[in-house]
DNA sequence: TTAGGGTTAG
C-alpha cells in the first residue's frame, strides 16, 4: 500500500497510513516515507524521521544522500557519507554514484580520486552506475587518462557508458577523441547523438552541432531544446527562435526546458513582442507551473522593458526560491527602481529566503543608481555581518560606483585601497567611469593605470581618458593617446558604468 | 524503498 502512495507521490495518504499503524512500522516503511519527503523537497521532515528511526539500513542512508544532493548540499552529502562509514555501514553502489554526482561541478570534485580508491579498496564493482559516475567525475576534474581507464574497467559496458565517454571527452575539450568514440561505438541512441551535439555546443562549434542535429533521425524534445539552447549560448538568437516553428511542425511538443530557452532567446534580441508570444505559448501548452520557467518569464519581461508584467508574473508564483527573488530584485535594479528593489529584498528575507552574493550585487547597484549612499553602505555591511556573504569584486565595484556617481571619488579610492582582494577590471572600470563622469584627470589616470597593470587592453579606458583630457583641455595628452590608439587599433567605445553593463 | 548517460532561470 505504501509503495502505491510512493508511486503516486501521495505524501498525505502515505503519512496518514504510517502514523495510524505504529506497530507495523519497519525499516522499509520508514524508508518509503523518507523517500516521499525527499521527492517533495521536504528534507527537514525526512531528516526528522531519519533521526528517530530505531534502525537504519543502507537504503535509509542513500535516500538521505539523495535528498541532500537534490538540495545542492555537497558538503552535507560528504558529511553523511563519512558518518555512514564511521558507523560501519557499508556503502553500496547507489551510495557511491550519489556521492559522486553530488560533488560534480563543485569544489569538492577534488575528492573524486579518493572516492575512486575507496571503491577499489572495499571491492565494489566498477558497475555501470558507478562507472558512469566516476567517468563524469574525472571529466569534471579534467583527467582524460583516468576517464578512459575507468571506461576500460567497466565490465559489460552499456550504451550509457559509451555516452558518458563521449560527453567526458567533450567536456575536457578533446573533441576529436569524442567524435572518434562516437564513430566506433557499437550502437547509438538519441542520447548519444544529443551528447555529441551538446559537446560541440559546449566547445563553441555551433555549426558543427547543427550538422549533427540535422543528422538525428528521430529528434525528441531534448534534442530540439538542446539545439535551441545552443543557439542562445552562441548568441544566435534569431536562429534559436526560427527553430521553434520547425519543432512544432515536426510534431514534438515543447516542454518547460524549451520555453525557458526560447525566453532567453527573446531576451537576447530584446524582443518583448516575441517574449509575449512565447508567454502565450506557455499558457496554451498547459505545462504545469515550474519555478524555473516562471523565473525565466520574470527575467524576460524585466529585461525586455516591461517591469510591471515581470512583477505580475512574479506575484503569481506560488513558490519562490532565491533565484526567483534575485531575478525580480535584479529587474528593479536594472530599471533604476531602487526603492522597489529594496522593498522586495525586505520581503525576501522576511519570507525566510536567504540572500546570496547575487542578491547583493543587485541591491548595491540599485543603491548606486538611486544615489542611496547611506543605504548602500548599510547593506554592504549587513551583507558580511548579518548574512555572511563574502564581498567579491563585483560588490566592491558597486560600492565604487555608488561613491563615484555621487562624486565621492576620494571615498571610492579609499575603498579600493583597503580592499582585501586584488581589484579586478570591474572595480577599476567603475572608478574610471566615475572619473569620466566627474572629469577627474588624476584619479582617472590612476584607474587607467590599475587597468593597464592587469594587462588588459580595454578600449573603454582610452575613450574615457579622451573625454577627460578633452574637458580639461589637455590636448597634448589627448593627441598622444589618439596616436597610441591608432597604433593599437583600439576602437572607440561608449564609456558607461561597468555595473550597468553587467546588468544589461 | 535508494543511483547513471542529453535540454531551463538570477
Amino acid at each position: 500500500m505504501l509503495t502505491t502512495h510512493l508511486h503516486n507521490n501521495s505524501i498525505k495518504d502515505a503519512t496518514v497510513l504510517f502514523e495510524l499503524n505504529p506497530t507495523s512500522r519497519n525499516i522499509v516503511s520508514y524508508n518509503i516515507i523518507i523517500a516521499l519527503y525527499v521527492k517533495n523537497d521536504r528534507l527537514r521532515h525526512a531528516q526528522k524521521l531519519f533521526d528517530q528511526m530505531p534502525l537504519r539500513d543502507v537504503v535509509s542512508w542513500n535516500t538521505m544522500l539523495l535528498g541532500l544532493r537534490n538540495t545542492k548540499n555537497p558538503h552535507g552529502v560528504y558529511g553523511y557519507f563519512l558518518q555512514m562509514i564511521r558507523t560501519s555501514f557499508s556503502p553500496n553502489e547507489y551510495t557511491i554514484s550519489l556521492v559522486l554526482s553530488a560533488v560534480f561541478n563543485t569544489e569538492l570534485n577534488l575528492l573524486v580520486p579518493q572516492i575512486h580508491s575507496f571503491v577499489v579498496r572495499v571491492g565494489l564493482n566498477p558497475s555501470l552506475f558507478v562507472g558512469s559516475a566516476l567517468m563524469r567525475g574525472y571529466a569534471d576534474v579534467g583527467d582524460p587518462f583516468a576517464l578512459s581507464r575507468v571506461f576500460d574497467e567497466v565490465l559489460d559496458k552499456d550504451i550509457s557508458s559509451w555516452n558518458a565517454l563521449v560527453s567526458g571527452y567533450m567536456k575536457i575539450g578533446l573533441i576529436r577523441e569524442a567524435q572518434r568514440v562516437f564513430d566506433v561505438m557499437p550502437e547509438r541512441n538519441i542520447v548519444s547523438w544529443t551528447s555529441l551535439m551538446n559537446g560541440y555546443i559546449d566547445n563553441k562549434m555551433i555549426n558543427k552541432a547543427r550538422g549533427v542535429f540535422n543528422k538525428i533521425n528521430q529528434k525528441n524534445v531534448v534534442s530540439w531544446t538542446a539545439m535551441i539552447s545552443g543557439y542562445v549560448q552562441s548568441q544566435r538568437f534569431i536562429e534559436a527562435l526560427r527553430l521553434f516553428p520547425l519543432m512544432l511542425k515536426s510534431g514534438i511538443p515543447p516542454n518547460h526546458f524549451t520555453f525557458s530557452s526560447l525566453l532567453d532567446a527573446c531576451v537576447g534580441c530584446c524582443s518583448l513582442l516575441t517574449g509575449q508570444q512565447v508567454h502565450s505559448g506557455v499558457l496554451k501548452s498547459g505545462i504545469p507551473d515550474d519555478i524555473v520557467l516562471l523565473s525565466s518569464l520574470v527575467d524576460m519581461y524585466a529585461k525586455c522593458g516591461d517591469i510591471d508584467a515581470a512583477f505580475s508574473v512574479f506575484e503569481s508564483m506560488s513558490n519562490k526560491n532565491m533565484v526567483s527573488w534575485n531575478t525580480m530584485i535584479g529587474g528593479y535594479a536594472r530599471h533604476g527602481l531602487a526603492k522597489r528593489a529594496l522593498d522586495e529584498f525586505k520581503r525576501m528575507t522576511k519570507s525566510g529566503i536567504m540572500p546570496d552574493e547575487v542578491t547583493f550585487v543587485s541591491i548595491l547597484s540599485a543603491c548606486a543608481r538611486g544615489g542611496l549612499i547611506q543605504e548602500g553602505e548599510e547593506q554592504f555591511n549587513a551583507m558580511v555581518t548579518e548574512y555572511g556573504v563574502q564581498a567579491r569584486g563585483e560588490h566592491y565595484a558597486c560600492m565604487v560606483d555608488l561613491y563615484g556617481r555621487a562624486g565621492h571619488l576620494e571615498e571610492a579610492v579609499e575603498l579600493i585601497k583597503g580592499m582585501p582582494l586584488k581589484p579586478d577590471i570591474v572595480v577599476w572600470s567603475a572608478l574610471l567611469a566615475a572619473c569620466g563622469l566627474h572629469s577627474s584627470l588624476e584619479l582617472g589616470e590612476f584607474a587607467a593605470e590599475g587597468i593597464n597593470k592587469l594587462k588588459n587592453e580595454h578600449p573603454v579606458v582610452y575613450s574615457v581618458l579622451m573625454k577627460i583630457y578633452g574637458e580639461k583641455g589637455a590636448w597634448n595628452s589627448a593627441m598622444e593617446l589618439r596616436e597610441m590608439m591608432k597604433k593599437k587599433k583600439v576602437q572607440k567605445q561608449n564609456a558607461g558604468s561597468s555595473v550597468e553593463s553587467r546588468l544589461s
